[in-house]
DNA sequence: TCCCGATGTATCGGCCCGATACATCGCAAC
DNA sequence: GTTGCGATGTATCGGGCCGATACATCGGGA
């Protein structure tokens, strides 16, 4: 899952570890709170391996705000890569629809067709769905058996299945309507200029969506 | 953090492989769906070199539901294994506060002193709203960045990351007053006798608590 | 001047997972 | 009556990811 999000992340600019964890970190901010480096340097030397990224030695030339010029490593991704890259989106396996590689897939989703967004979302629904059941059925059947803390506990995740579902259900909805905007609560709506001019039309990425945010 | 768990349903009745796992399950439900085998045998394994649980083959009297007599294996909770299981319970470091590791702790509050369940909880709660507070720069300081896929994923976390925070307020409250009834909606309030009779006042179980649940 | 915090790269032991391999039992279909 | 399948049951292996740790450089404030 992780090596998607390098992938994913490399794809808009070339990087070197320490910004790439923060860049991981506010993507993923809802999935992980920070990658750990014990995870990310092994990573980045499989991916180097495999040959999906390259390394480069960071050159007097430093157009970030960034000081020093020692060993710093500048990852770059390469064109394998970003097949291999586009290939990790398009395929949804078992591992797709869990917390952290649902939230990996979903953070790319501008980069995704609409079939398979539709897809990931479908397939993620089940597996909520199928947890929801699950702790009906503790809290219906077995209630008697659990004491009061465990069955708070169960009350509380049964909560945030049913709200996640919901959610899915209006992410669905709106996928399958050609999108829909309503931003959250009153707030702008992007009147800011986009900078981005790196990837303009090269694989599948469609229009933004704009679920909903009921209660201000 | 699962040795903590496999202690605590021991500490209930010894079970073999199998049943612990499926008993993880359903009372762990919220947090892990099912552990895995692989995971569970070593840890079982470790426990046992520490002297925390013993090893029993499964002798012609099998009291539970069971079928078969073939190399089953029951394990059970030693002395030294229950003390170890109190100085887990009482003592929270970091790793208590993440999804994980607070929700196996939440899971055996009824065995843990109200000082302590004090502590996990607010130590939960500081935890949690950092994240929220995390969340919220994003959305505010760096919206323009990111995509509109990837801001709808934030603006979920931090809808469950309130959420929690306000579930948490709750049950901070009810343990500093006492403790709160209050079932959920309409519920019956446990009028079946408990059939408990295992551990009487050997350590710290006070009182069960009760939250509450808006909305239906 | 001296040290401290931010930046930056890297390794190690350990937990936990999914895949896999076996073996036994009860039962239903053929 | 046997064949085969699903539930029960124990166990290992490779690999991903984590926290702790070590080390080095740089800018700036005490």
């Amino acid at each position: 899952m992780l090596e998607l999000a390098i992938l994913g992340l490399l794809q808009e600019t070339p990087m070197h570890g320490y910004e790439l964890r923060k860049e991981l970190a506010t993507k993923l901010g809802t999935i992980r709170a920070a990658i750990s480096y014990g995870t990310l340097y092994p990573t980045l030397k499989r991916l180097q391996t495999a040959g999906w990224i390259t390394e480069s030695a960071s050159d007097p030339t430093m157009i970030p705000p960034m000081t020093s010029k020692r060993g710093r490593v500048v990852y770059k991704i390469t064109a394998d890569g970003k097949e291999r890259f586009a290939d990790l989106l398009a395929q949804a396996g078992p591992e797709t629809y869990d917390d952290a590689g649902f939230g990996v897939h979903f953070a790319f989703f501008s980069r995704t067709d609409r079939a398979t967004r539709l897809r990931i979302l479908e397939g993620r629904r089940r597996r909520v769905e199928e947890r929801r059941e699950g702790l009906r059925d503790v809290l219906s059947r077995a209630a008697g058996r659990l004491d009061a803390y465990t069955l708070e506990l169960q009350r509380h995740g049964l909560d945030a299945a049913e709200r996640e579902v919901r959610w899915l259900e209006e992410l669905i909805t709106n996928e399958r309507s050609g999108r829909a905007p309503a931003g959250s609560a009153g707030e702008i709506d992007i009147p800011v200029a986009e900078p981005p001019q790196e990837r303009a039309a090269e694989d599948a990425s469609p229009e933004p969506p704009r679920p909903h945010k009921d209660r201000p």
